[in-house]
DNA sequence: TCTGGGGTCCTTACCCTG
DNA sequence: TCTGCAGGGTAAGGACCC
């Protein structure tokens, strides 16, 4: 990519470049997992690119380039119906390695510019820059800054919002992509924001859109003038007053670094779909072996263990379990999604999907752990910390689970 | 058309306790 | 002891975000 064709909208855009009181910068990669693919393939340049898929054909679009949504294509839409839209496409496996690392790059330039930075995502993240003005200069300066440090450093382009509050920098930099920047003074907050329709408001989806539209309510503006009470009757409470508050560009939440994680977890959605409960349970064992090691390479344990199934016809249930304390070994996790699941009575039902997650995260040092019915006071846990360390040094098919093995054809007899 | 995987937050219902 | 109520914890489902 030449830098002529990224830095084409470079100069600020929009109402205005009066930044005084603009402290909060969204700073969003555009079109994040094609670029960081085109970097290493720079003859697909200009072409419709998309990145998804995996390996069983139910795969989504998780990224694509702009010539590519010039056909249609979105993320997040059935990698089947891209194909259709653009037949000529060149398709792409998600290289989540190579994401991880360009975005810690790109999350260590961020800190380079200030220590408030909160991530979103891979490819996103709120900066509070109030502390950086005096020594980098204005808050379009620092956009800038940003913008030009990351192409240079990592040579993919990203689209800075910048604005007084979170939610309308995020907005910013979402109407100013790609390869832009859009500065939204306090003052022009209202005029900005009241002709967007609804669905650009953060917490409005497909199913929120459709209510509101049944209101009569499509553009922002329309939700600020409608009172919080029908709001709130027609939504909820929380949602009702959220969307009030937003409409109004009124947004207290700060830039926090470092918030906590709430839940770990882990599903698998099957090429086919699976009616054996024996291989739906090598399955929980092998989602509960992965959500174990994550809790241990993080120093966490859960209290709450959630089991996930979603059957061939999309519907999904959840059920769940409160230990009477923390877990963090895999066996444990296995048994009670397990449990779970086998309480389900189901006979032969067509499944899709299976999930499990682990809620009520608090750190493991400290914490006095739960020790289930018949376990070894001693053992399974340190066995499993050290198989974690074989992994970390081997990679993590060095050591599994015997049952998640698998065997060449015919060798049925060793299992 | 046919829908991944990782999360967060909200709502509702139910049960228990004071 | 019974009743009503409030509040907390748990469970389940759903919407939403990237």
């Amino acid at each position: 990519m030449s830098r002529s064709q990224v830095r084409r909208s470079s100069r600020p855009t929009g109402l205005g470049v009066d930044d005084g009181g603009c402290t909060i910068l969204h700073v969003d990669m555009d079109a994040f997992y094609a670029l960081v693919e085109l970097r290493s393939r720079p003859e697909l340049q200009g072409m419709p690119v998309i990145v998804g898929g995996g390996g069983g054909g139910r795969g989504v679009v998780l990224s694509a380039t702009y010539e590519a949504r010039a056909m249609g294509v979105h993320s997040a839409m059935p990698m089947s119906r891209a194909r259709r839209l653009a037949p000529d496409a060149v398709i792409i496996p998600p290289d989540h390695r190579a994401y991880a690392e360009v975005s810690r790059g790109v999350m260590s330039l961020f800190h380079s510019i200030t220590p408030l930075v909160e991530p979103l995502s891979l490819d996103e993240a709120f900066l509070d820059i109030a502390g950086a003005l005096r020594r980098l200069g204005s808050p379009t300066a620092i956009g800038e800054l940003i913008r030009s440090r990351v192409f240079d450093e990592q040579r993919i382009t990203c689209s800075v919002g910048v604005a007084s509050t979170k939610f309308v920098a995020k907005l910013a930099s979402t109407r100013s992509k790609p390869d832009g920047i859009l500065v939204v003074p306090a003052e022009q907050v209202i005029e900005f924001l009241h002709p967007l329709p609804v669905g650009a408001l953060w917490g409005v989806g497909e199913k929120t859109e459709v209510q509101l539209d049944r209101l009569g309510l499509r553009t922002v503006g329309d939700i600020a003038s409608t009172p919080l009470s029908t709001l709130q009757r027609a939504l909820g409470q929380a949602t009702g007053r959220h969307l009030h508050e937003l409409s109004w560009g009124r947004d207290a939440r700060r830039v926090s670094p470092g918030e906590p994680e709430k839940s770990i977890g882990a599903e698998e959605t099957f090429d086919d779909d699976i009616d054996d409960a024996e291989a739906i349970h090598a399955h929980l064992l092998k989602l509960a072996d992965q959500v174990g090691a994550r809790l241990r390479s993080t120093a966490q344990v859960g209290r709450t263990v959630q089991l996930k199934v979603r059957f061939a016809d999309f519907t999904t249930i959840t059920r769940s379990k409160t230990m009477s304390g923390p877990i963090d070994v895999t066996q444990d996790l296995y048994d009670t999604a397990r449990a779970l699941f086998d309480a389900l009575g189901l006979q032969r039902a067509r499944i899709r999907l299976v999930g499990i997650r682990v809620e009520g995260l608090q750190p493991a040092e400290g914490t006095a752990r739960q020790l289930m019915l018949g376990a070894p006071e001693q053992g399974r846990r340190e066995a499993e910390i050290a198989v974690d360390a074989i992994r970390a040094r081997f990679g993590s098919q060095s050591v599994r689970p015997a049952r998640l093995v698998e065997l060449p054809p015919g060798d049925e007899d060793h299992r």
